[in-house]
DNA sequence: GCCAGGATCGTCT
DNA sequence: GACGATCCTGGCG
């Protein structure tokens, strides 16, 4: 293939480029699907995203540019990090050309290494309550406000393409959750049957397909 | 096991 | 002055 399809699309366990959020938020939110995010220690492959594009009145970015949401405009690879409900961070990747806004909410990831220090930051010992929701697994990584506008290509964060196993997993879609605007929207991807997702896929029955 | 309610604060009206 | 891309706890069945 060709240089910049291999950097869209790079090969099992490779990092993530630039590139490979340098298109569509609807494009890159199925494919972060299996990725690995690493920040130090702690790691998580990604199983749970969310996509949210400008024209969406979901999108913090709907309203137009401000002070808060400037990152989603920005070059695309970028962390959108900010606070829900005074309490949690959420991490967002930001997708799309510069200038245009667009982002996926990272949702869930299942652990995979630095389990123990997860443990301790998030105070819990069952894994499937360290990073199955978007405020837990950024405690349990560790990531703040101060990383919004960070480049998720460069330390301290590691986004590697799926290895093993997780290049096979079949990617499902269904409607958002905890939000009020636009939730017919069918944004929402996670790997099919995984047990580390935020809540249980709606019609967790007939996801496979 | 399920559900209702509270915590907590930056951002925008 | 109200609200939100959430999480945890306690109460009840």
């Amino acid at each position: 293939m060709s240089e910049a399809a291999a950097a869209i699309a790079p090969g099992p366990g490779e990092r993530l480029t630039m590139a490979f959020f340098d298109r569509s938020v609807h494009e890159v939110a199925p494919a972060l699907i299996g990725c690995e995010l690493r920040v130090g220690e702690a790691a998580g492959v990604i199983v749970e995203t969310e996509a949210y594009d400008a024209g969406d009145p979901a999108c913090h970015a709907y309203v137009g540019r401000t002070a808060r949401n400037e990152v989603l405009f920005g070059p695309p690879g970028r962390a959108y990090v900010y606070l829900s409900y005074g309490i949690h961070s959420l991490l967002n990747a930001v997708a799309e050309p510069d200038g245009s806004a667009a982002a996926v909410l990272i949702r869930a990831l299942e652990p995979s290494d630095g389990i123990e220090l997860m443990r301790a930051r998030r105070g819990r010992a069952e894994l499937g309550e360290l990073c199955s929701g978007p405020g837990k697994l950024t405690e349990a990584l560790g990531i703040g406000l101060e990383l919004n506008g960070a480049d998720l290509t460069e330390p301290p964060f590691e986004l590697s393409a799926p290895v093993g196993e997780w290049t096979r997993t079949e990617v499902v879609s269904g409607t958002r959750i905890g939000i009020t605007k636009a939730v017919e929207l069918p944004w929402r991807y996670c790997a099919a049957g995984n047990r580390h997702v935020s809540r249980p896929w709606p019609a967790q029955g007939r996801a496979a397909a």
